[in-house]
DNA sequence: ACAAATTTTTAGCTTTGTCTAAATATATTT
DNA sequence: AAATATATTTAGACAAAGCTAAAAATTTGT
């Protein structure tokens, strides 16, 4: 597999996680940053390769060889940003690109050594859960803060928006992967919260309220 | 730079290190693993880029700029195989593949984190240098077995062949860079030589002793 | 010095992945 | 049910990096 076509399948992967029809072009077009016209001719080649599902018209899917493909990338992807972060102390905001460029090299042999060092991590610097070897692949069981019940706590465990300037506020703020949050108000004016963190009460906007992922305590 | 603009650069660098005129078309082409025709094609475009000298039918060298270049490749190169080595546990014989995919990784960061985590080497696991991050670049001061004078003493510093087979085989025998080698006894018929290495006595075809490089004690 | 052999370049073609513009299919309004 | 808007595909082109075959330059051998 080229790195392009690597990067469609990877991308329609991600897409299709929300999705439950046909991916569409346009959407990957937009995700890719190229133009529909090129994924319709990437995806014809995917499709002959027995890669996705097409239908004119109809979008795409990924097959059972895409999706373990794509769970590869996915992998390498995930555990190159442990690596960044573990052992070169990158910042989380900082990673990402790098791990682009590092999710394409081909060696079975890196991936496992890489894994093992890591200490087989089952999630990566954002809270995303890292694919098996083997392609086995269950996100985490979690709950965005904005949708939790008032004076439920949770541990913050992921961001949905994996952003540079998101992660940086984070930072900013003293909020990080880890923290037992509770939920104390919820002002429905502006969908704002007050929330309790590290002891301290503090404020925090919808926007950030929705793009923190919470493991809720069983109680 | 595209990544196979990397690799020539690269090639014309380790080609013009025993060179003195400009590299000849046919010489990058059997490095390359292309056909004469696809380097003058390239060459021409590392011309305009002012990456190399190039004057028809007279061959190639680099410009400073483009020395610099394929330092930095060189230098990547190496430091992932330290890394694969040292923090990976590959042997010295695998890391060559590997790291030619992870030399062009394009992050200064990484590659500065990298060189820090590994404690700033100045020698790959083969016994070559590493570029600093400068560019500037010295072999080390050595010789080879098959030239050292009889009853002289060194440390084996590197390796002139760093093919598989050739690593495997010094695995085998026991013979690894830092040993003390002690050149007893030339067999002029064959060229062979009877070494004493870790206090043992020890044969060694011309073939092994003109692979490799020893830095002699000064007496 | 010239013919022969070798090396290098040129010309023209291929594949990959992209683009624009035009055509066609699907979705949304009226 | 049209008409209109939007999404998608097709057609034709382009740049990168490679190839083969033929032409041109250089080197070597006599
Ligand atoms: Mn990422
Ligand atoms: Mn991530
Ligand atoms: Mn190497
Ligand atoms: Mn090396």
């Amino acid at each position: 597999m080229t790195r392009s076509e690597e990067n469609y399948i990877k991308i329609i992967f991600h897409l299709g996680k929300s999705e439950k029809k046909g991916i569409s072009t346009n959407a990957i077009a937009k995700q890719m940053d190229t133009k529909p016209s090129s994924v319709t001719d990437m995806v014809k080649k995917l499709s002959d390769k027995g890669l996705v599902n097409y239908r004119k018209y109809q979008g795409v899917s990924l097959t059972p060889v895409g999706r373990k493909k794509a769970l590869s990338i996915v992998r390498n992807h995930r555990l190159w940003e442990v690596f960044l972060v573990e052992k070169l102390d990158f910042s989380w905001d900082e990673v990402h690109e790098v791990a682009e460029q590092l999710e394409h090299i081909k060696s079975e042999q890196l991936i496992d050594k890489l894994d093992k060092l890591l200490g087989f991590p089952r999630f990566d610097p954002h809270g995303d859960a890292i694919p098996t070897k083997e392609g086995e692949f269950k996100e985490r069981i979690k709950q965005l803060l904005s949708e939790a019940p008032l004076n439920s706590m949770g541990i913050c465990v992921g961001v949905r928006d994996s952003s540079a300037p998101f992660l940086k506020f984070l930072d900013k703020n003293n909020i990080a992967l880890g923290q037992t949050i509770k939920v104390l108000e919820k002002e429905e004016f502006d969908g704002s919260f007050i929330i309790e963190i590290d002891k301290k009460k503090m404020h925090i906007s919808n926007q950030i309220a929705s793009n923190l992922y919470l493991k809720m305590d069983e109680v």
